[in-house]
DNA sequence: ACCTGAACACCGTTCAAGT
DNA sequence: ACCTGAACACCGTTCAAGT
């Protein structure tokens, strides 16, 4: 431990929350333990986050969500930059499992840190041809997905691990599979709605 | 308050947790909020629940799934039954919108009381000339997007009421739609997502 | 057998007090 | 200005004790 006094920051806190989170999960952390990784009391935090923990956690999902927004190009082409987003959007869920489930209790967070990517993403499904109460429902739909998808892979992790304990030879024979990772139903399911999609074009 | 001492059980543990969680959500259902839902203490549950609050959430999930479950005819026609399955779930989670961020997060739980369910869709699909693997990876894809879809819907609607806040009127045009309700979103994917699948055909 | 009172180790948060 | 100690009102859970 250095004696070095960076003081504290919204960011720093955030941040400490993060990795609290990867490590203990949305139980673990406490108010205290994230004051802990800072190596400060709990009561420090509320100068940098007056909300409190509501405000904390708000804090995590739009980091988690910039980090994502910012690793992603987009070439104006809708259907190439939908599978794009969702690929990207599943990659980055999966550094941050714990928060996937904070994410999809939170959409307004979410949608709030990726307004240019959605308007993006929008205007290419406008420009593709898509009737403009089509591209609004299409992005929706297939944001929704990635994260109701992502959110049960998440969970389902360790779910895998306890196959055996099904006595129904299909649920083991799924969840074996689920063990194995997902990265194939992913696509899988991904192409089927873009297509579904692009039939939906004019 | 009638007198009458209809004594405890499994089975109206769970009943008075969900009563709570449907009234107060999940934060507000501490053991002493279930506990004086019957008019009784806190410890008493626990000689029905032995493994303590996980237990109960869990028997929730499982009361919800079971309800659903039972009230789904099936005509072992794929496509019919698998839009029959998602526009149900749909229905089930819409009446426990507070419930559907646990079933996201325990998807072992619930697949567990679906067995029957999801095992007469994949021989459907089988049936249809799905190849088996292409079945298995469609059930999953199909039951997590209504839980990823149905997920954002329930927290979707408070925050549609704060539509107005955003200074991006994209994404107020979002929200209001959001407000408005989401049933014909919610038909636009799945007919979408139906369409990719019947494709893969043969 | 079924229920409970008191207690333990936690939690988020407040507020006056320290530097 | 920034941090903290002590305290408050909660929480899940245990266990010995009551009926």
């Amino acid at each position: 431990m250095s004696t070095t006094r960076e003081p504290l920051s919204r960011e720093r806190v955030v941040e400490a929350a993060l990795a609290v989170i990867d490590r203990a999960g949305i139980q673990g952390c406490s108010m205290r333990a994230v004051a802990g990784e800072l190596g400060v009391e709990a009561m420090s935090l509320y100068h940098h986050v007056p909300g409190g923990k509501d405000e904390m956690l708000d804090g995590v999902v739009a980091m988690v969500q910039a980090e994502f927004v910012e690793s992603l190009d987009l070439s104006d082409e809708w259907r190439q930059d939908m599978g794009a987003f969702a690929r990207a959007y599943r990659d980055a869920l999966s550094r941050h499992p714990n928060v996937v489930a904070m994410i999809a209790a939170r959409p307004s967070v979410a949608y709030r840190s990726s307004t240019v990517l959605v308007g993006s993403l929008f205007t290419s499904m406008e420009d593709a041809g898509f009737a403009r109460e089509d591209a609004l429902r299409a992005v929706r739909v297939v944001s929704r997905w990635t994260i109701g998808f992502t959110l049960g892979e998440a969970s389902a992790v360790e779910d895998g691990e306890s196959a055996g304990q099904f006595d129904e030879p299909l649920l083991v024979e799924v969840f074996t599979d689920i063990a194995r990772g997902e990265a194939d139903v992913f696509e899988f399911g991904l192409e089927a709605l873009l297509d579904g999609l692009e039939a939906r074009l004019g």
